[in-house]
RNA sequence: GCCGGAGUGGCGAAAUGGCAGACGCACAGGACUUAAAAUCCUGGGUCCGUAACAGGACGUGCGGGUUCGAGUCCCGCCUCCGGCACCA
């Protein structure tokens, strides 16, 4: 046993780790082994994971993400793919901003350090990454290309006869626009994908900077947990919405979990329904006739002859217009009440329906009927029309509301099975409801589409959840703007792209980053960057952290190109869709990543590349082919990890005590991995055990005493006393016996089957069962031996590779990464005889031996006579005897 | 409320409709040791039963069902986790 003198108090290793993990590192590290190459006839295979934000440091869940990754990358290139694995950093964003204001160092500086101690915790693991491709999102060589794909999309639009993206300047100039430069202008800037506008926007104070609805949750900044307000400002938006369809479309051809795919879909919100114009009655004469009707979205329009009321959300543009003088201080009131009231209010008690009556009426284009327009803040500005028609009938809203107001109810849809249909809310029969009654409901539905089309009163529309990206924040530490404010006659100023060859556009320095209430930027502050001598300005906010990580994976096909953002060569190899290769399965082949970022990166990250997709730029429709989310790692208390509940794991501890390969091997073996799972150390020392058994299995004892003594006499690190350590005995070069044949293959099957299917738990489990099995031996053949140190490799790869080098003598590769992958030979586990269960009525009695190929009726008899099963059987007649070949054998009484 | 996912020993878990609990942790007993650590061996769902070995009954959140046979399939519930939430 190796025994640490130095340290009298710790407890004996199992095997030394650490001069394995050191020796390894430099040999990887100078060696290039991971390094890809676009050149290779082989087939390629694209495992990615998702980008860090360099912290103060590395978490144990990253590295279960990592640990994946890691273990498919090497698996893939044991099965003989060229396999790209890279890393890097994503490094714009807000806590190296924060600690700027708080501390006034540059968030450069912070950036760096971090990225060095990421660096340190990664390659302290071990991870197969081809650093020569390494990102820095904030390196100007980067965000120079983060900038040149924002020019794309500001200088594109989406044209709906294609349905897809395309140069601005292909937009048809209408009639009214011709030979007016200004009115095309408008014209153009009114369809650019990224678009400037004045809009209410989520804004936080406490971090100074508003946010895209995707980082607000419940009321509050997705960040830090910061309460948020929503303010009318001039913002930046992406015109995602454009793409609702595709996007939605898209989740079709991939393979990513369903409850995934399910949250992008809630997320992207899409409803079938209808718009209907229900006319003013009596309207003033001071309105317009434009404005005489109000149009509602509904997704029941079979439901419009029961419709006995209507609703405007308060901030409705024709509530003014149509407002009586009677109940003109009532809607005055309540909108001011609801101007004050914030989102989270809003939301938070919205359980008593309020509302106000506008005094006007409409007419319900089916049956002429007048009825009521209410204003309430249960209708909202942003979705639909701001406007609805109220069925309380067969709305449950609706229904709230109306009783609460004393408004009618009609019932218009029976529900199925005479039950009462009030509140109803599912698909029934119509009835009440003139030339629609007696239709299901979605013939119906069809029907009154028809007649609202035929009438020229609505017609059927798609709505969407999905809003645009509110694309700028008021931060120092993001991209800048590849936009110039250029001064236009009357004083305004009209934004411009900046040339490409002005690329990257860098921001200024400065040392102070604070964010200033009234929501201007920091960057402001930098009067001589801001203002050029022409008189024209430069767009002070900067982009969303997102924006770097939207395209990392392609970069990364070709990350130290200058001329371009990466070569179409690169890209098609990578991404599959290069001549020769096989089709089918285009994009990363695998992403690996948390789910936390369901409705962020991944939506924008597709977004934009379906945009970059649109204008040639890239070869696939989608992305990332394939996904699968690592499951949360909790503290040992089963709560989330956090300081504030000091259960924080920190990564550099395990290493120091269990080493890369025990730490990696634990993450990856505590359960399927998707599931949020508890740490457990003692779970760690398991493994740890588990790899000193390896250790064991393969080298020879006395020379460990050797070992142990050059380190002595040379300290713990000299990289000669590794070479002390000699093959065990055992390991001898005879042929397997076929018991020993069929535990090796018995694994190579396990272990193949579960890494195809990323059940890295079971796996693991399968090369714990070997070496119980193999250190019974007392000879070990040394071919049986060798492959499992291949199947070990993915999971422990440094101490995989220390035992192959014991073993493969002086001509061997200098790395096992590139040893071909064992096959697994069906005919070595095939049995002569097998030993089959016999139940009576489904309850197991005893167990049979029978030869493998034996026909029916001598198994059949060899159960019958089972003296324990005849026990069961006395004196009741045998019914039926169920015989499952190679399973059992089942005895009904 | 709606949409996903999950409920199996003391714990993490495993099980193409066919022997429930592989593998690991923790625990207990033993070997080695002056002793400990490390390592190796053995044990283990619960209950009844036996001097012991036998042997038996029950057992995968709860209640039904399909089936020769259900952790697995179907119906109805409960609990936990994640997401969405006045989206018309």
């Amino acid at each position: 046993m190796l025994r640490w003198n130095s340290i009298p108090t710790m407890p004996e290793k199992p095997y030394d780790h650490r001069q394995i993990e050191l020796k390894w590192h430099a040999r990887w590290e100078n060696a290039d082994f991971y390094k890809a190459d676009e050149d290779s006839a082989r087939p390629k295979f694209y495992v990615l994971e998702m980008l860090p934000y360099p912290s103060g440091t590395l978490h144990i869940g990253h590295i279960r993400n990592y640990s994946i990754g890691d273990a498919l990358a090497r698996y893939k290139w044991m099965r003989g793919y060229n396999v790209l694995h890279p890393m890097g950093w994503d490094a714009f964003g807000l806590p190296a901003e924060q600690y700027a204001i708080r501390t006034g160092q540059h968030p450069r500086k912070t950036t760096e350090a971090n990225i060095a101690v990421f660096k340190r915790q990664i390659k302290a693991l071990g991870f197969s990454y081809d650093w020569s491709r390494e990102i820095d999102t904030t390196a100007p060589g980067y965000f120079k290309w983060t900038q040149w794909i924002f020019l794309k999309l500001y200088n594109s639009w989406f044209n709906p006869a294609t349905g897809k993206a395309e140069p601005i300047e292909t937009l048809p100039c209408p009639p009214e626009c011709a030979g007016s430069p200004d009115a095309l202008r408008q014209h153009r800037d009114g369809k650019r994908l990224a678009y400037v506008t004045e809009a209410p926007v989520w804004w936080c104070e406490e971090l100074g900077t508003v946010l895209a609805n995707e980082e607000v949750v419940e009321g509050r900044s997705e960040v830090g947990g910061f309460p948020v307000t929503r303010r009318p400002m001039r913002q930046w938006m992406l015109r995602i919405t454009a793409y609702a369809e595709r996007l939605l479309r898209g989740l079709e051809q991939i393979d990513w979990s369903d409850s995934l795919k399910e949250m992008q879909r809630n997320w992207i919100g899409r409803s079938d329904g209808a718009e209907v114009q229900f006319r003013l009655a009596d309207a003033p004469s001071d309105i317009p006739e434009a404005d005489r009707a109000i149009l509602v979205f509904t997704t029941r329009p079979d439901t419009l002859f029961g419709a006995t009321y209507m609703v405007l959300s308060p901030e409705h543009k024709l509530v003014d217009l149509i407002t009586t003088p009677e109940q003109r201080a009532a809607v005055a009131d309540y909108k001011a009440e609801v101007a004050r009231k914030s989102d989270l209010e809003r939301t938070e008690l919205a359980r008593q329906k309020t509302g106000v009556f506008t005094g006007a009426h409409a007419v319900n284009p089916v049956n002429n009927e007048k009825i009521p327009i209410w204003i309430a803040d249960y209708v909202l500005a942003s979705y639909g029309t701001g406007a609805i028609m109220a069925v309380p009938g067969h709305d449950t809203r609706d229904l709230e509301f109306a009783r609460k107001f004393n408004l009618p109810v009609r019932l218009v849809v029976q529900a199925p099975g005479g039950a009462d249909s009030t509140g109803f809310v599912g698909d029934g029969v119509s009835v009440n409801s003139g030339f629609l009654s007696g239709l299901p409901t979605p013939e119906a539905k069809t029907k009154i589409n028809a007649w609202l089309e035929e009438k020229g009163l609505g017609r059927a529309t798609v709505n969407f959840k999905l809003r645009d990206w509110l694309f700028s924040r008021q931060r120092y530490w993001g991209e800048p703007f590849p936009i110039l404010w250029k001064p236009a006659p009357g004083g305004a100023f009209r934004h411009e792209a900046i040339p490409e060859s002005a690329l990257p556009l860098q921001p200024p320095d400065l040392t102070d980053f604070k964010p200033a209430a009234t929501g201007e930027p920091p960057l402001a502050r930098a009067k001589d960057w801001v203002c050029l001598p022409d008189g024209s300005r430069r767009e002070t906010n900067t982009m969303p952290q997102w924006a770097g990580s939207c395209w990392y994976y392609l970069r990364f096909t070709d990350a130290r190109n200058d001329a371009q953002f990466c070569g179409a060569g690169p890209e098609r190899y990578w991404m599959g869709t290069a001549p020769g290769q096989a089709a089918g399965k285009p994009g990363v082949d695998l992403y690996v990543g948390g789910i936390e970022h369901a409705v962020l990166h991944l939506l924008y990250s597709r977004f934009w590349h379906n945009v970059l997709f649109d204008l040639g730029y890239v070869s696939t429709p989608e992305p990332f082919f394939k996904l699968v989310n690592q499951g949360l790692i909790l503290g040992e208390d089963g709560q989330k990890m956090s300081k504030s509940r000091g259960n924080v794991i920190n990564p550099d501890d395990i290493l120091r005590e269990y080493g890369a390969d025990a730490l990696r091997l634990y993450e990856m073996f505590m359960g399927p991995l998707e599931m949020v799972k508890p740490w457990s150390t003692k779970g760690v020392e398991g493994v740890y055990r588990f790899l000193g058994r390896v250790w064991r299995l393969f080298v020879d004892e006395k020379s460990e005493t050797e070992f142990e003594q050059h380190q002595t006499a040379h300290g713990q690190d000299d990289p000669e006393s590794l070479a002390r350590v000699e093959l065990s005995r055992a390991i001898r070069d005879v042929p397997p016996t076929p018991t020993q044949l069929k535990t090796l293959h018995a694994c190579i099957k396990k272990v193949t089957e579960d890494l195809d299917g990323f059940r890295f738990n079971t796996a693991i489990s399968a090369l714990m069962v070997f070496v119980n099995d193999a250190i019974t031996w007392e000879t070990k053949p040394a071919a049986v031996m060798r492959e499992f140190l291949v199947l070990l490799h993915p999971f422990a790869p440094h101490l995989a590779e220390e035992l192959r080098s014991k073993m493969a003598g002086p001509n061997a590769a200098a790395t096992i990464a590139y040893e071909p992958w064992p096959a697994f030979d069906p005919a070595v586990l095939a049995e002569d005889t097998i030993e089959m269960p016999v139940q009576v009525n489904g309850k197991l009695r005893d167990k049979i031996i029978v030869p493998i190929g034996a026909p029916e009726a001598d198994i059949r008899a060899a159960a019958l006579a089972s003296e324990k099963a005849r026990q069961f059987m006395e004196g009741k007649p045998v019914k039926k005897v169920i015989i499952v070949p190679r399973r059992l054998v089942n005895i009904v009484v």
